[in-house]
DNA sequence: ATTAGCTTATGT
DNA sequence: CATAAGCTAATC
C-alpha cells in the first residue's frame, strides 16, 4: 500500500510513502502518521491512498508509525481543509496545522496510567511460601491486599522502595495484574461544573419561540444541509431555541457544534449552558473549547470527540474544527461578531467555515444574532438562508427610551468640549438618588484616529473608498487604509472652515474623572484592559456591581457581553462616532450593532430604561435606525449604499487576501478586472504579469495592481455597477457562501 | 521549514 | 583561485 501524506513540515506538498504490511489496517485517509522527510522525522496527515504521479515508486520511503487507531482528521475535515486552502488562498498544510490541537501536532498520544490490581487472595500457605522465596513480592502483595481498589503502580513502587521488577515478577506468578487507564482532565472542573444551577429548569416557550423551534425541528428532521439565520432581538430567548435544537439532534444520535465568540465564553455562561444541557439531555458530556485551555485539556477534549465519547462541543472560533462525530447541527451564536475572524494565516472566518463544514457534512447550520451581519442578512433575503425571527422579549421588558444628544450643540453651549452632556449628567444624578445604577460605555474601537470637526461633524474620507482616512500625527498626513491615498491633514475643516478639527475620543480615565466631579458621593468603578490587568479583578468588579455596591460603571465594550444587570436603568454611550469612523467599510454596521447592544443593557422588569447616545453626527443613519430598533430598515439602506459606486469591489476580500501571501487569488482577481476594464474602455490593459520571483514580490506586485485598478476603474468608468454585474467568481466559491454578497458582485 | 548545492560577488 | 554571500530547488 502506498499513501500520499501532507507532512507538517512547513511546505505544502503531498509526499508519498510505502506502508509496511503490519500498519496496513490502521492507515486510512486522515490518519496521523510519522514519516521521514530529508533527515528528520515529521508528522503528517494521510491525504490519499495511491501512487505518486511523477516519482518512482521504488524510491519511496516508508511510514514509520501510525499515531492513532482512528483518523485524526475525518474525510469531511480533510475536504474542508482543501476547500479552505483554495478559498483563503493558503497551503493545505497550514490549514491542517490549525485544525489539529498543538498536542496532537506534537505527537501526543493517549496518556495511560498503570495500576496494579489483585487477581485473587492467596491462601496463608501460599503467602508463607512467597515470603520465604521473595520477601519484596510478598510486601507488595500485602499492600495491595489491604486496599479495596487497584493502586497506581508508580505510587506503590515508590512507597515500598522497590523496582518495577518486583511487580513484573508478581504479575508473572499470576497473583496480580496490571491495568491501563486513560488519564483525563476535565476543563474547568472547578469553575464550570458546579456553577449556577439557576437556569436549569426547562423554560416554557412563548408562541413565537415555539413556531421557530417547530420550524427548526422540521429542518433538522430532513437530515440535510441547510442554513437558518435566527434574528432575535436582545432577550428574545435565542439560547432556548438553540437548546431545543441541540436536544432534538442529540436524541437523534447526532453531534453538535456550538460556536460562541471568545469573550462570551465566561465560566458563568458555560455553566448556565451546561446545566441546561444536563437538564435537557442528561448524560451527555459537553466539551468546552477555547484559547485558555492547556494543551493537555484540549487534547483530552479532542480525543473525547474523536472517539465519540462526547458528542457536543461548545467553543470559540477554533472549535469549528473539533472532530465531532456524525455532526448534524452547527450553531454560530452572535454570528456578526468580528471575533470569528482569525487574524493570522490562515485568515479564515469561523462563521463561513462553519457554513461550509455544514455543507460538506450535510449538517444544518443556525446563525444567530440580534444584529445579523449584512452578508448573512442579504443571504437570507436572497433565499439562500432561511430567516427565522424573534421579535418579542421573553420577559416582556419594554424597549428603552433612546435620547440622542448632539455634541456640537453641547460644545457651543459650554464653549468647550465636555465628556458628559447636561442630559446625561441630570439622568445620572436622578439614578443616584433613586439608588439605581448607570453604565457608561466608552467606545474605543478606533485606535487609529480620524479627523473630525467638532463644529459640524465632518470627517475626512478617502475619495475612492469612502472610509474615514487615518490621521498620522508624525507627519501631519491623512492616509487611506485601503488604497494608500494620502494627503496633508487640513488645518481647517474643509466643510465649515472651523479652525480646530481634531478630536480623538476620550479615555476611560477622563470619563471617570468627569463623573467624579458631577457625582462626588457615588461609587464609581472603571473597567478597561488596563484596570483589569489583575486576573480576578474582572469578575470581582462584576459581582460587586451586581450586588449594588457600585453606582456607576465606566468601561469599554467588555462590559456588554452576555451580562445582565437587573438594576441598571441608564446607559450612556459617550461617543457613538468612534465606531463610525474606523477605517472599515463595515463602520455603519458596527455602529448599529454597538447601539443595539448598549440599548439591551438598559431597563429592568417593571420599567423601560433610558439610553443617552452622545454624538457629533446625530443625523447618521446607523443612529437613526437603531433608535427605532429597525434592523431591517437599516440593512436595506446600508445594502443599497454598498451597491452604489463608492465601495471598491474587492473590499470584502481585504481580510482574506491582502494580509497574507495569496498570489493565485490576487492574480485571478487582477485578470478578471483587467478583462472587464478592457471591455469597457475598448483598450488593452497591461497586466504586470507574475514573475518567477518569491511570493513576497508577487504579492507586492499584485497589491500595486489592485491599487492601480481601483483607481483607474473608478476614475475612468463611472458606471461601475454595470461592470459589477458581469463579474462572477467560479461556482464553487459563490455556491454557499457570499463573504459579502453585495460586493461579491 | 530546512538545507544541499549552485551562482555570483569580493578579495588577494 | 579561495571564500563568502545570495539564491534556487527539493523534500517521497
Amino acid at each position: 500500500m502506498i499513501v500520499g501524506v501532507h507532512p507538517l513540515a512547513g511546505f505544502d506538498k503531498l509526499l508519498h510513502y510505502k506502508v509496511p504490511d503490519p500498519m496496513r489496517d490502521a492507515v486510512q485517509v486522515g490518519s496521523l502518521v510519522r514519516v521521514p522527510v530529508l533527515r528528520t522525522m515529521r508528522l503528517g496527515i494521510v491525504g490519499e491512498i495511491g501512487v505518486p504521479k511523477d516519482f518512482p515508486v521504488e524510491k519511496l520511503k516508508a511510514v514509520v508509525e501510525v499515531l492513532h487507531p482512528f483518523p485524526a482528521l475525518t474525510p469531511e475535515l480533510l475536504q474542508l481543509a482543501r476547500w479552505m486552502a483554495g478559498y483563503y488562498a493558503c497551503g493545505v498544510d497550514s490549514v491542517i496545522e490549525t485544525m489539529l490541537p498543538a498536542a496532537v501536532r506534537r505527537g501526543a498520544t493517549v496518556k495511560h496510567e498503570k495500576s496494579l490490581a489483585l487477581v485473587r487472595r492467596l491462601t496463608p500457605d501460599e503467602l508463607t511460601v512467597l515470603e520465604k522465596k521473595a520477601p519484596q513480592q510478598a510486601r507488595l502483595y500485602r499492600l495491595l491486599a489491604q486496599q479495596f481498589r487497584p493502586q497506581l503502580k508508580s505510587l506503590v513502587l515508590s512507597r515500598l522502595g522497590v523496582t518495577a521488577a518486583v511487580a513484573t515478577a508478581l504479575i508473572k506468578r499470576g497473583f496480580v495484574r496490571e491495568e491501563l487507564r486513560r488519564v483525563e482532565r476535565v476543563a474547568y472542573a472547578d469553575d464550570f461544573a458546579h456553577g449556577e444551577l439557576v437556569a436549569a429548569q426547562p423554560h416554557t416557550l412563548n408562541p413565537e419561540q415555539a413556531a421557530v423551534v417547530a420550524d427548526l425541528e422540521s429542518r433538522l428532521g430532513e437530515q440535510k444541509f441547510g442554513v437558518a439565520l435566527l434574528h432575535g432581538v436582545t432577550g428574545s430567548g435565542k439560547t432556548e431555541v438553540y437548546l431545543r435544537g441541540i436536544d432534538t439532534t442529540l436524541k437523534a444520535g447526532g453531534g453538535v457544534l456550538f460556536l460562541v465568540p471568545e469573550v462570551a465564553l465566561t465560566p458563568q455562561t458555560v455553566a448556565r449552558l451546561r446545566s441546561r444541557l444536563e437538564a435537557i439531555a442528561p448524560g451527555h458530556r459537553c466539551v468546552v473549547w477555547h484559547s485558555h485551555l492547556s494543551d493537555g485539556e484540549r487534547f483530552d477534549g479532542w480525543l473525547a470527540l474523536a472517539t465519540g465519547e462526547a458528542r457536543i462541543v461548545v467553543g470559540a472560533r477554533s472549535a469549528v474544527f473539533a472532530p465531532v462525530a456524525n455532526l448534524r447541527l452547527i450553531i454560530v451564536d452572535e454570528e456578526h461578531e468580528p471575533a470569528y475572524k482569525q487574524d493570522e494565516t490562515p485568515r479564515y472566518h469561523g462563521r463561513d467555515v462553519a457554513v461550509m463544514r455544514a455543507k460538506l457534512t450535510g449538517a444544518f447550520c443556525v446563525l444567530g444574532s440580534a444584529t445579523p451581519s449584512l452578508e448573512s442578512f442579504a443571504n437570507a433575503l436572497a433565499g439562500k438562508y432561511r430567516l427565522l425571527t424573534l421579535t418579542q422579549r421573553v420577559d416582556n421588558r419594554q424597549l428603552p427610551n433612546i435620547d440622542v444628544v448632539d455634541l456640537r450643540i453641547e460644545a457651543m453651549k459650554h464653549r468647550s468640549l465636555t465628556a458628559l452632556s447636561d442630559k446625561l449628567v441630570n439622568a445620572m444624578q436622578a439614578r443616584f438618588e433613586r439608588r439605581e445604577q448607570t453604565i457608561l460605555f466608552i467606545n474605543r474601537r478606533g485606535y487609529s484616529s480620524s479627523m473630525l470637526c467638532t463644529k459640524c461633524g465632518h470627517v475626512e474620507e478617502c475619495p475612492h473608498c469612502s472610509i474615514a482616512m487615518t490621521y498620522h500625527r508624525a507627519d501631519e498626513m491623512l492616509r487611506c487604509h485601503l488604497c494608500g491615498e494620502q494627503k496633508a491633514a487640513p488645518a481647517r475643516c474643509p466643510q465649515c472652515g472651523a479652525p480646530d478639527i481634531r478630536w480623538r475620543g476620550l479615555g476611560t480615565q477622563r470619563v471617570e474623572e468627569a463623573v467624579r466631579r458631577v457625582l462626588p458621593r457615588a461609587r464609581i468603578e472603571r473597567m478597561d484592559t488596563d484596570a483589569m490587568a489583575k486576573k480576578n479583578r474582572f469578575r470581582e468588579v462584576l459581582s460587586q456591581f451586581r450586588a449594588g455596591k457600585i453606582d456607576v460603571l465606566v468601561g469599554t465594550q467588555m462590559i456588554g457581553k452576555g451580562l445582565d444587570f437587573p438594576n441598571v436603568t441608564l446607559v450612556g454611550l459617550i461617543d457613538a462616532d468612534m465606531s463610525m469612523h474606523i477605517p472599515d467599510f463595515r463602520a455603519n454596521e458596527r455602529t448599529f450593532q454597538l447601539l443595539v447592544q448598549v440599548a439591551g443593557r438598559a431597563g429592568r422588569g417593571d420599567r423601560a430604561g433610558d439610553v443617552v447616545v452622545q454624538t457629533f453626527t446625530p443625523q447618521a443613519e446607523a443612529i437613526q435606525f437603531s433608535r427605532r430598533a429597525d434592523f431591517a430598515g437599516f440593512a436595506e439602506s446600508e445594502l443599497k449604499l454598498r451597491k452604489e459606486f463608492h465601495y471598491p469591489p474587492y473590499r470584502h476580500l481585504i481580510h482574506h487576501l491582502f494580509r497574507g501571501p495569496n498570489p493565485e487569488k490576487l492574480k485571478f482577481f487582477a485578470e478578471q478586472w483587467a478583462r472587464l476594464v478592457e471591455k469597457e474602455l475598448g483598450q488593452i490593459v497591461e497586466l504586470r504579469g507574475p514573475s518567477a520571483s518569491p511570493i513576497e514580490k508577487i504579492k507586492d506586485e499584485y497589491r500595486w495592481q489592485l491599487w492601480y485598478f481601483t483607481h483607474a476603474v473608478i476614475k475612468v468608468v463611472p458606471a461601475l455597477a454595470k461592470l459589477r454585474a458581469g463579474f462572477a467568481w467560479p461556482d464553487d466559491i459563490t455556491q454557499v457562501l457570499d463573504v459579502d454578497p453585495v460586493n461579491l458582485m
